[in-house]
DNA sequence: CTGAAAGCGCTAACAG
DNA sequence: CTGTTAGCGCTTTCAG
């Protein structure tokens, strides 16, 4: 194993030299520079990150919450983190906290995190006061994507200005009769902006003076098997919606498979309409108002970064970008055809 | 910030049984252990990895290489390893290969993985001869799992019995003519067992005396999206099986979708079974061959860990358990009902 | 522009 | 059972 000291050795240098030249430290002599660099490349040197950490207090990793890793946005946004993070020369510490609903030992932050890494990024998480407390004494930059965390400056999309546009789409294609597929996801820590996105649906619909029969307000849990198990009796029954809102596509993908089990058509019968820009919203012909979770990812690993090499704390909310989709799964109501 | 210097002057001790006791190193007196705790406790000490680090050559942490995160095998295997690694006490060092293909640099063995992590444990890959040569130098232990991965010890379930308990299973059902969806991942840089799946089905249909036209022979590249598409236009033909056979859950969900959108029944008209035991099979009524890949990546952890401390490396080859759920989505063919 | 020296916090012989 | 003494490999004043 090949040190800094061997190649201050080999070069007849001092080691500070050696590793002012490594790391780019204004100061040197060009030529040394490249000496030493040419020496480390031959020699095989590595950088011991252990030893820099104890010397600098950092460790170039930054350590990255999610609630779960199987939902589409959460790994969508670690995938951008973890790019950017490496792209920048930082590793990801991952903390999946799934299935960890209320029993996050507090333990964690304190010996955990600590010195472990550089910097935080919390994905849809919420936590509770005493937690946030020890994250903020740990003082290190954090920052959190997805809905408005408390605590956190926060990147991510409006929820409400999301879902109005979603809801006006199938307004103004004449849709009256709405239905809503939401609820909360109560496996995970995450709100998800199910809140706002429930409220902002209501509102519209309220607004344009739509029907909203109380049993279809459904409640997915943000996931795809139930939503395909609550949607399914609606669309058996004699009465149900022209046109259903889903708060995410993974649901809005769930509810068009029920709704053609049940024997009808989308978007002839029904049309549907969802929330996410997922992946497979494409392949299912899904109109859908798209988030972009990678960049926005990539976007919190460059901010952190900017922080931890001490730049200064930007806004405590940065919009992302959305935009509305229209594919196949919407049209205009049977009646009005 | 706390040290164990500031423990053992405060104690009278010295740093080095302080060092002892908090670590439960044995010879030391039990009262000498509890005090030490104590005052740890109260004083809120903090162990710094780094320097412990730099110390003993160990970080405490291990590395997990995984070809996507947006695809539910990997994520579930990673969420298993986290669970794992973490109950006991070591981190997950996330690297993320998604949309790196033949592009992955040396660099990363050499600079990242050294000293960062104490083992290597590898979801789905493949690697290239001089990768592996890379890091077997890093000279910590690895595994993998999936399927069997070259120049690693792995832990997976037996690809071509999983998918000869699919066929089979349609096949004892009476269907004579059978369509494979499957094909390669070429976007990602993992095999998945890919071949040995297909070429088992090959085997047991052609054994059976079944059908298999080539144009039933499709490429869903293990993603869902892909599925749908490949999927649609041989059920809008005037020649499809009664039987389709899936390399993946979510290959086979897409399928259905197909199917259905197509105006066909499954299983009525047309079976379609899996392979993977996927979150959402129950929720879609699929019959699949599970495995268990949060189990497959807790045991990856628990085998990892007790090689790095020390133990062992086991057999070359650890089967993982698999089991056929039969479901709604296979049944008899049309012409014996 | 380069070198010497001190030290980051902890562990690991080696004594006692 | 406990203390002393060296480092682990790198960074960082402070001199020159």
């Amino acid at each position: 194993m090949v040190t800094i000291s061997q190649i201050a050795a080999e070069l007849g240098l001092s080691k500070a030299t050696v590793s002012r030249a490594l790391r780019g430290v204004p100061g040197v002599a060009d030529v040394t520079v490249a000496t030493v660099r040419a020496a480390a490349e031959t020699m095989g040197y590595i950088p011991d990150v252990a030893a820099a950490g104890l010397a600098t207090g950092r460790s170039r990793a930054v350590a990255v919450v999610v609630p779960s890793l199987s939902r589409w946005f959460y790994n969508s946004v670690l995938t951008g983190i973890d790019r950017g993070l490496r792209s920048l020369g930082y590793d990801t510490v991952l903390y999946d906290l799934d299935r960890s609903v209320g029993s996050w030992p507090h333990v964690f932050v304190r010996s955990d995190l600590r010195r472990r890494v550089d910097g935080l990024i919390a994905v849809s998480m919420m936590f509770s006061a005493e937690e946030l407390a020890e994250f903020s004494s740990l003082d290190i930059p954090m920052i959190a994507v997805g809905p408005t965390t408390h605590g956190f400056r926060t990147i991510g999309i409006d929820d409400a200005a999301v879902m109005t546009t979603a809801t006006e789409h199938v307004l103004a294609l004449g849709h009256q009769e709405l239905g809503y597929l939401g609820g909360f996801d109560s496996q995970s820590r995450s709100l998800g902006g199910a809140v706002e996105r429930e409220h902002a649906f209501m509102t519209a619909a309220l607004d344009a003076g739509a029907v909203v029969d109380p049993t279809w307000m459904l409640a997915g849990r943000y996931r795809q098997s139930i939503a395909l198990e609550v949607v399914t009796p609606v669309f058996r029954s004699d009465s149900w919606p022209t046109a259903l809102v889903c708060a995410s596509d993974e649901m809005a993908i769930g509810a068009m498979y029920a709704i053609q089990a049940a024997g009808l058509r989308v978007p002839q019968d029904v049309s549907v309409i969802g929330v996410d820009g997922h992946e497979y919203a494409q392949a299912y012909d899904l109109t859908t108002c798209a988030q972009y979770p990678e960049a926005q990812g990539e976007l919190a690993a460059r901010q952190i970064i900017a922080e931890v090499e001490g730049g200064p704390s930007r806004l405590s909310f940065e919009p992302a970008d959305y935009q509305l989709v229209v594919r196949g799964s919407t049209g205009p109501p049977r009646a009005s055809r």
